[in-house]
DNA sequence: CGCCTATTTGATCTGATTCAAACAATGTGG
DNA sequence: CCACATTGTTTGAATCAGATCAAATAGGCG
């Protein structure tokens, strides 16, 4: 009933949080006691399907989960991407319903805490409550700005977008090396997240690497020109409100 | 430095809160008595900038807002419309930086309530943290319902779709009369919602009114088939998660 | 090897944009 | 109370970014 995490810095969860605020060592201690189930999930499962009642929260430890909602015509939307250390189903402890689905994009390990766990968590550390709050609102954050690049922006622009936002959020839990990200999607599961089709998405991705961008291969991004990369992404990362001070080098 | 409002239900912070969740006595008074200086401001003026550092939240009393932000290539999206009772810029107590501005559609009356004094509220009414943190989680809700449409659905239904939500949000706030609601917002305005051009709006309108589901003039809007516009709009208000039992009728 | 899933290519079509101009409504100052 | 300016709506025509359809190719894996 325990995450085997040999030290805080090794803890997705943990690792997340300070990407995006200061922990005390105690609440960091608290974070790690926290109780919790761990699973390992295939790939495209649902871990919470729209019109559930969770009674409790996944903490993504390994893997890649996407958050989605199914027109009535059966076209998907994909709202967000989470890697490991989100809670992407934190919103359940405020709201009963979901109005979205969670489901995985590739093998994951999973850890569930019940809500009556965070609960105590959050009345013992109230502090920790501004941060999972601050956390919500940085994943609205992140809506908002998706929603500008599929309302207002052209395919290229917004694929490059997507791509310099991962390696962003992905490098602020420990997950880059060198140029390169772990990005295990399918060119599907882009298209349902920036609006477009599958078929324009591969053109669009082959123009990228045309330009020499880019390489994006079995599931590995290597950014080969980050400057440009940005440029024609119109990549502004203050949106993802990451604490500038663990970024210093 | 108090707003005046004879009673609790005419207040439309309270009003907004209970659609949402109950409130105890306690809360409503603390609610009546968070200090604030209200101030009229016309339309079409900035409230919060992309890139400010609020040190104090504006309630909406009267009018309607819009949050939003601009591309590179200086086109709009609009994230949000807001109405009275809302409080758009409640992320800035968690979020240091905004990360898109505020803006208000028509002439609107304000209030502005410092930062310290919400903190306070939220100190000695724990409770009413979980029930600003749930108004932002709704938010949150809107905005994927925004990104899903302008993402996956096509003009008409975004159309559709937008007035529904618009109803049953105005409706919540006591701004029904019959089956209308005032909606004071241009074409223009719809299209940068929407991920739309204005003309193309223009044209969907005219076939929405030819179908004899809506009329919409001078910033009123008249349904005349709500049960046929929701389904061209694909409207489920799940998303919205007005409490029932506010609206047995 | 053979199956299944993902990527790629080509051809065609269309919903929505863009541009440009007319028209309507509202407000302003003389 | 009217002339004029301003802002919003409507119309028409031309164009295009991206969708759709269909089929071929390439990878990964039991």
């Amino acid at each position: 009933m325990r995450v085997p995490f040999s030290s805080a810095e090794a803890h997705p969860l943990v690792l997340k949080l300070e990407s995006i605020t200061d922990l005390s060592q105690d609440e960091t201690a608290a974070l790690l006691a926290l109780p919790m189930r761990v699973q390992e999930i295939r790939a495209d499962q649902d871990i919470v399907r729209e019109g559930d009642r969770p009674s409790q929260c996944c903490l993504l430890l390994e893997g890649f989960i996407a958050r989605y909602k199914v027109t009535y015509k059966g076209k998907r939307q994909i709202f967000a991407f989470h890697t490991p250390g989100d809670i992407p189903d934190a919103l359940s402890l405020q709201i009963k319903i979901m109005d979205h689905s969670l489901g995985t994009l590739t093998p994951c390990k999973v850890g569930f805490i019940q809500h009556e766990h965070m609960r105590s968590l959050l009345r013992e550390h109230p502090r920790l409550t501004d941060v999972f709050w601050r956390e919500t609102l940085i994943d609205a954050a992140i809506f908002r700005e998706w929603m500008l690049a599929i309302g207002r922006r052209d395919a290229k622009t917004r694929v490059a977008h997507l791509f310099c936002e991962m390696v962003m959020r992905l490098r602020a839990v420990g997950l880059q090396t060198g140029n390169t990200v772990p990005l295990p999607l399918t060119q599907t599961e882009i298209a349902d997240a920036l609006g477009l089709s599958t078929v324009h998405v591969n053109r669009t991705l082959q123009e990228l690497r045309r330009e020499n961008l880019l390489e994006w291969d079995r599931g590995v991004l290597d950014v080969i020109n980050w400057k440009r990369l940005t440029l024609t992404g119109e990549f502004d990362p203050a949106y993802l409100h990451q604490d500038p001070k663990h970024f210093a080098a």
